[in-house]
DNA sequence: CGCGATATTGATATAGATCAACTAATGTGG
DNA sequence: CCACATTAGTTGATCTATATCAATATCGCG
């Protein structure tokens, strides 16, 4: 089904049979979407949010001097924009990163589904929940580590995510993202993103390749990252990689 | 009422007065808590969510070698970690800045609550939703803005915030952090945001002492700070300070 | 084959950290 | 009420992580 990755291998999914199936007939019919497509803008009124089956979205906002910061990534699973379902409009821009396959949510139908599953309407609250703690585990990021610091912790953020889902073979997962957008998730240019991932290469951590990651040891990396997965709200089953 | 500065000022505050007496009446009584007071601590498992009815508080983040760093300032009408109800846990440490009255919401009655009055559920999903439009911001600040930048930026953000419940006075407001406190919000020493509010004072944008900021000229500091207010999502009438 | 995007490396510049000293305020116990 | 300790703020000198600028290399693709 459409919707088998969400909150999959995270604490409190209990979900029944009949929950999940409420929760998929509210979404559309599968579309496939291109690489560094824009989804929607800041500003925008939204009616309907939108749901990453697969592929890579990013949600970003733009200095005024054309330098931009990514916000959040979102992987298989993310309802992407289920923040734009209570606000009513957004105030960052989504873009695709990836080649990616959305069903859409209208957001009258999700008035309807909470109403009937209370329930259900804590998960998608929960969701959204722990987008918000990953937003502050980046505020950290930003805020205290030092470039190498800040890699190391995105991209042992991005794994234990990826491996929660099932994404991650053989310590490596797929990484549509260039230098230059990895730089703009951490604060950093391109040019330094390249001679941090040396570091993190040089030292055994850790390497990107035509677009794969490979965690070489995902200790030390987590550890030169100050990575602690507690805040992604993995069940016991999924939380150590 | 408590929880008078509730999503006041903001847009779709619309509440029934029904739906408000249900609010206040989940309510614990108000207590008073000193300034400096820990209030949860990371990884608990919380039963019951802090409403700040007035005073300061802030959530955090320390890194291993002891640096901190604040991911967001709450203020009166905030409800502070509303973010633990569907949580279940916390990922930070929660403290007060200077004295404070609270009021404990027990989860279970918000259970209750919500589920007798959806929207009202869906009211208190809002107000969850802007913190995360708040930790979006802040990431933003700490990768894309300098340090003028940043302290202009968070000063802002403090002036609509508190100008929307009605703390702003003749263009001033209280404010018991130290230089050291803004630097752990900020990403930036103590030392060097001493010198960056000596730029913004020198500049007549505006200026803090003893305890109180005084906001000289809007535009101008907004403006340094890159700050459009949108993401506060406050109604038309409290919007511009 | 050639062109735009991406990655890599080197040289230099700079914002902010760090270290250090001093001042001003605040509080506390004798 | 004063002596002294503690905390917060201020300023200067120096250091360093990362930005910036520049050049070259590589790769996928029309």
């Amino acid at each position: 089904m459409l919707t088998d990755n969400f909150l999959k291998g995270r604490r409190r999914r209990e979900m029944s049979a009949e929950e999940r199936a409420a929760l998929e007939s509210v979404m559309g019919d599968p579309v496939t979407l291109p690489r560094r497509r824009i989804v929607a803008r800041r500003d925008e009124v939204v009616a309907q949010s939108t749901f990453l089956v697969s592929g890579f979205m990013c949600r970003y906002m733009d200095s005024l001097d054309g330098q931009r910061q990514l916000v959040s990534i979102q992987t298989s699973g993310d309802f992407v924009d289920l923040h734009g379902y209570p606000l009513q409009r957004l105030d960052h821009d989504v873009a695709t990163l990836s080649e990616c396959v959305v069903a859409y949510a209208p957001h009258d139908k999700l008035t309807e589904l909470i109403e009937a599953f209370p329930h259900l309407g804590r998960l998608l609250w929960f969701s959204t929940m722990v987008d918000a703690a990953m937003h502050r585990e980046w505020i950290f990021r930003l805020g205290r580590l030092d470039a190498v610091g800040r890699v190391a912790h995105m991209l042992s953020e991005t794994y234990c995510r990826l491996h929660s889902v099932g994404l991650v073979k053989n310590h490596s997962f797929d990484w549509p993202l260039t230098q230059q957008d990895l730089g703009e998730a951490c604060g950093l240019t391109g040019v330094h993103v390249n001679r941090t991932l040396r570091v993190l290469r040089e030292a055994g951590m850790a390497e990107v390749s035509d677009h794969v990651v490979t965690v070489l040891d995902y200790d030390r990396l987590a550890s030169a990252g100050e990575f602690d997965s507690d805040y992604l709200y993995l069940n016991d089953h999924t939380r150590t990689p």
